[in-house]
This record gives structure tokens, sequence and C-alpha cells, in this order.
DNA sequence: AATGTTTATCGTAATATTGCAATATTAAAT
DNA sequence: ATTTAATATTGCAATATTACGATAAACATT
């Protein structure tokens, strides 16, 4: 096998789980750092910054934009890449409505 | 390759990568809600809620222990399996402070 | 003790991910 | 038109993940 089986989930379940699995990786967690570090969106010295070639860089940026997490402007020679918050505020309100939920039960463990 | 680099990250980056890995499956995603929704601890009627077999779900849910997500009472013959909550909060708390960062920056996309 | 129930582990096949060298593509600069 | 710079794509090797049948382990029930 080795083949997610996506069919037997909800879409909402999958969409979050396409998120999280994004993010799932150092790297990918420290492109979407940086991103929020710098102040106006720089592109490609993401690769100057973080300990991967440039090919590897470029298909976690991939992932990432695919996933919805970040977005990309081509500007002439290079890409600007940035967050795309409506991602991180999906993951925020899945969380918070978890945790809301929780609090009017039990928690035996 | 096929093996993450994780010597060149953070703590807190392979720490957040971690959690965020394990709930990267919309199996462990639909474990998370089906433990939240039910009021006690139930443990091994997950098995019957998913469509996927018994030793798979077992593998579900190991990673989902091992990221620290949740945790296992053994109760005579079964295993009461139920969220923890740190990790949660960590999550929350992580991409709460991501995104007051950016409120004070511009966003060029 | 023998049987059933619940969960974990082992082994393994199918597939996916990670990482990079080599190369391609695109646009700017000369 | 060439060259340079930035990014993407291809191809591939190493490794990880996903899924499940078979089996084991642990306990409860009879």
């Amino acid at each position: 096998m080795g083949a997610t089986k996506t069919e037997h989930f909800t879409n909402k379940q999958n969409s979050i789980a396409t998120i999280t699995k994004a993010l799932g990786h150092p790297a990918r967690i420290a492109i979407i750092e940086y991103l929020v570090k710098v102040d106006t969106c720089i592109c490609g010295d993401i690769v100057n910054k973080l300990p991967l070639a440039q090919p590897t860089i470029s298909q976690h940026l991939k992932e990432l934009k695919n996933a919805g997490l970040i977005k990309g402007n081509i500007e002439g020679n290079t890409i600007c890449y940035c967050i795309d918050w409506k991602a991180i505020e999906k993951l925020q309100n899945y969380f918070a409505s978890i945790s809301m939920k929780m609090e009017k039960k039990n928690n035996c463990c």
C-alpha cells in the first residue's frame, strides 16, 4: 500500500491534514518562520538562510504553496513568496474549536 | 536520501514539525476528533468507527502517542486513549505568536 | 485450563517523501 | 545576441510511510 485512503475521510479532515502535513517538516517550519520574520516579502534568499540545496528548497516551497500556506508573486526575475494567512487562520480556528469542545467534557487520563 | 535533516534545525522547529507531522494524516485527524467528541475516554472502538484495519489504527495511535498528542491508560483488558492537551496548546500558542508577529508587518502579496 | 477479547507487533508490499546533481526555463543586464 | 542570475523541473537513490494479514501478548470469562 503506502497510499493514504483519503476517500474514507471527510473533506474537512483531509483539508486539515493537508495543511498540517505540509507543516510537518522542520525545513518548511523554518521557511514559514523566515517569511514571518522578514518585513517585506523577500524571495530566494530563503535558499541562503537554510542549510539545504536550492532544488530542495524549491520543492518545499512548492509543497507549502500546494497546501495553500504561501503565495508566490513573480517579480521580474525573482519570485516573492509570502504567507497566506487564510491557511494559518483556518488552523487556528480548527484548534480553537477543538479546545472549546473539550472544556465541557471530563478528562479521564 | 529520504531522511529528514533534523540536525540542521532548532529544537523548537523540530518539535513543532513532529506534532504537525503526526496530525498530517486524515485518519489521525479523525482519531483526534473522535477522542474530542466522546465524553469519556473510550478506547478500542476507534477501530469500529474508522474504515481502517485494527493494526493500522494501532499504528496511527502509536504515532499520535509518540508525538505527545494522546495519552494511553491501561485498564485491564482495554486501553483508554485520550487527548494530551499540552500538545494542542503548544500548537495554538505557536500559531497565535506567528499571527501576532505578522500584524505589525506589511503584507505584500 | 481453555476460550474469547482487546491491543500490539512483525513482516511485507505498495507508495510517498527527502535530498541533490544536472539541467531547463525565464527574465534581466550587458 | 550573449551572458548572468534566479527559480523550476527532471531523474534518481535512500529512506519513510501507509496499510494489512498473521501472529503474539495480556487479560477476562467460563
